[in-house]
Parts: structure tokens; sequence; C-alpha cells
DNA sequence: CGGGATTTTGATTCCAATCAAGTCCGGTGG
DNA sequence: CCACCGGACTTGATTGGAATCAAAATCCCG
């Protein structure tokens, strides 16, 4: 069977669902612009820091996490990539942050060296690259700001809301990773981050319902603590 | 006087220094990848979070510091940038960081939209671009690291060992910012930073010539601290 | 049900912030 | 030249917010 292929799409618009292709389908493609599909089970590891990066990828379903890592297990979760988000390209020969899947996730790897190469005779495709690095790194600013100069309350008001947008219903996020997780990206603990949870809720600012089902009850309120 | 007009350089070797062009000058450019030169004083504003980003620069001679601010005066430093490196270039129609002079400094000033133009044709000029954001985009995520996971004494070192770089000899480091940027760069108080150095000091790590001229006794212990 | 992982809650500690004086320059003018 | 001024920096005392240590509760998943 030969291995779907996917085009590089446009946009950022969650693309329709992929069916479990074999991992081997991985690097099968033929034209460079076009990805194969690959599969990953939860907390597996995509790839690591200082893996040769010679592919990136799409996320067409599920969600992954980049980080860095310190001595002593110390983990800095750079970005949480959910549908349509790209990830795990780089200017180097290397990946300069480890990838692993939060759940069970589909993505479309895509060969670095061919769009390297598309690149140099595709002012459009050049953009698009220009624009995702720029809008990863616009990003990775603003987490800056909050890693610097936000207290847990602020952190975690803000995290609420920048997932509200990936969760259908705004009004219901559905966290698809854990406390620790949350803790890694927010540069706290998983203890403060379950308080800082419990906080909001007696002051019915957010509901419970499950521990990673959290209904959003005033947004405003929340907007207004996450700066 | 024509302005002069300076080639947007292929590397970010330190450029040749300038002289005091008027400040007239800036935008009187004809060639969309020539820049004009332009100079700020200490502490001077370059530009603002939300201004429009028909520019981006060049540093020639002294340093910038990009940054964010939050209610209650709290700011946070995304990077400093000494002679040789661009800032300032956006995949928006806005700045998403202002920009202020650290000390006096001249920069050389790109138009944005002549640098667009022109990357549509230059697929060499296109790479640079992605190259330039792509590094800007793993500078701050190992920023991220730093003030998510680091302690002040890995802050600290971690600083001195980025500034060494940037003297002259890498044996003592000229500072051009204040305690309160290292402070704001870092996610600390001027305090916890000026407590950190006298610490340093008094393990023998590090010597305190002037507050500015900070002697790097020990690089070795110091690089073993920043992690 | 049962059992392990995840999450919550509680008690305590600790690092960095805050509050509060000093000290050290670098520049200015007498 | 030197005394003085003001901003930058350092140091000290105390507080406070989040980390750590510890234990219970809850949620899954078989």
């Amino acid at each position: 069977m030969p291995a779907q292929l996917v085009p590089l799409a446009n946009g950022v618009s969650p693309p329709a669902p992929h069916r479990a292709w074999a991992n081997a389908a991985r690097r099968a493609c033929a034209s460079p612009a076009a990805g194969s599909v690959v599969h990953f089970t939860g907390d597996q590891s995509i790839y690591d820091e200082g893996d040769d990066a010679d592919a990136f990828f799409k996320v067409a379903e599920g969600v992954v996490r980049t980080c860095k890592f310190l001595s002593a297990g110390r983990r800095q979760i750079e970005a949480f990539h959910a549908a349509g988000e790209m990830f795990g390209l780089e200017a180097g020969p290397d990946h300069r942050l480890s990838a692993e899947a939060v759940n069970d996730c589909t993505l479309v790897s895509y060969r670095r060296r061919g769009v390297d190469r598309l690149a140099l005779t595709d002012a459009v495709l050049s953009q698009r690259l220009l624009s995702f690095a720029m809008q990863g790194l616009s990003r990775s600013q603003d987490h800056a700001l909050l890693l610097g100069r936000k207290s847990a309350m602020e952190k975690v008001a803000a995290f609420l809301l920048e997932w509200s947008h990936h969760s259908l219903g705004e009004q219901t996020v559905t966290l698809a990773m854990t406390r620790q997780d949350i803790a890694d990206y927010l540069g706290l603990t998983i203890e403060t981050v379950s308080r800082t949870l419990s906080h909001m809720e007696r002051n019915a600012l957010i509901e419970l319902s499950t521990a990673r089902d959290i209904r959003l009850i005033d947004k405003a309120a929340l907007s207004r603590l996450s700066a």
C-alpha cells in the first residue's frame, strides 16, 4: 500500500482526520512538499533535543509538547501544539527542543531538505515559512513575559484563556495534558497549579467538572487576572 | 548631503563605525535593501509595542533592549541587541515589543516593505530572513527555560557568560546596562541581582572592578552554575 | 471492586521580593 | 581641587508566595 501523501497546506485550518497508517509510511514520500502520516501514543518521544532535524511536523490530531530539560529533572515546556499547528522546523542542523506526544496523536511529517530546496524557488512557500517562524517567536516572547513577570494566579488564568481557543465550545476547556505538564509550561509546581485552580473554583471563576474538564464561568474576570 | 546608504550585510560581523549623520537621514534611502543611519541616546525609545512596524534595525554601535510591559510597571526584557544584531522585524503589521536604547547607539534602519518585496524574488535574502527569525526563536526559547526553571544564581551566571561573548577580552565583561535592566531580563529584582553578584565575588567566581566591569575569574565554575 | 496514577489538600520551609537604610561613585559647580 | 548632589548600587531585616514535604482523596482502567 502506498503511503498517503499530504500536501503542505496553506493555512492552519484543522485538517481532515486521518486513519492509522503504518509507521513505515514515514519518509516514504516522493514529493518534497508532501508529508507522510505518522502516529504516536501518549508520552511517546517524537524527537529529542540534539537529534538530526531532518523532518518537521504538523499536528493532525492530538496534542504535542515541545520542551527542554535541565539538571535535576527540571523541565520547561516551551509550547503545546494542537491540530493544525506545525513544530520541529529548525534553522540549524538539529532539533533545539524535544518533542513528545501529550496524548495519542496523528502527525504529518515533512522532510526538511525537500522543503529547504523548494523554498529556494517558491517565494510563497518562503513567505509562509518566515511567517511561521515569526509567529513562533511572538508566542515564545509572550511566554517569556509570563514566565518572568507573572504570578501563579496570572499564569494559570492566562493558560486557561489560551486553551479555551482550542476547545470546541469556548465555555468548557478540555485539557489534554496533566497538571505536571501545565506546571512545566508555566514554570510552577503541580501543587501550585492545583491550588490555584481550586482557589479559582472557590471564587466562582471556574468549575472543575472533572480535573481535565474546566468550565470557565467568568472569562472577563480571568482575563483581568491574566494581565 | 545625501544620506549614507548601508547595504543589508551578509553576516552579523560588527560593521565599521559610523559617524553622526543627521536623524533626517532616516527613510531617505532609495534602494529597498539599503538602510539609513540613525542615532539614539541612552534610554530613548526607538519604537513602542503596537507601533507600525514599517522599519527594522541593525545595531552598529551601542546596545538596544527589546521589552514588554505589564501592569504595575512590571517589565520583561526579551533581549539585548549588541553591534551586528538585527531587531524589530515583524510578521504582522506592528511591533510586538518595545525597543529602547540602553546607551547611546547608532543603528541602521531598513524599510520593511522594501525588504518584503525584495524577498519575493531574492531566495538568498529569504533564507537569511528565515534564519534570522529562527535564531531569534531559539534564543527566546533558551530564555524561557532560564526564566521558568533556573534559580537566581543560575540566571546571573548564565547572563554573565552570555555577555562575555560581547566583550573584547572574554575575561572582563563590560556591562552597558543597569542592574534594573539585568533584573528585568532575568525575571528578578535589582536587589537579588546585586546580592547574587556579591555572593559570586565572595566565592571568588568574579571580581567587581566597578559595578559595570566584571572580571570572570572562574568561568568553568560559572558554567557549572549556569545549568 | 482494587490498585496505581493523578490530583487535591495540608504543614512547613525557603528563596527571592519587599521594605529600608546605607554606600559608592560620576558629574557639576563653587 | 574638592565638596556636594543625585542616581546607581549594595547591604540588611523582614515578609511573602511558591516550593517542598507529606498525606489523603479521587479518578481511571482493568
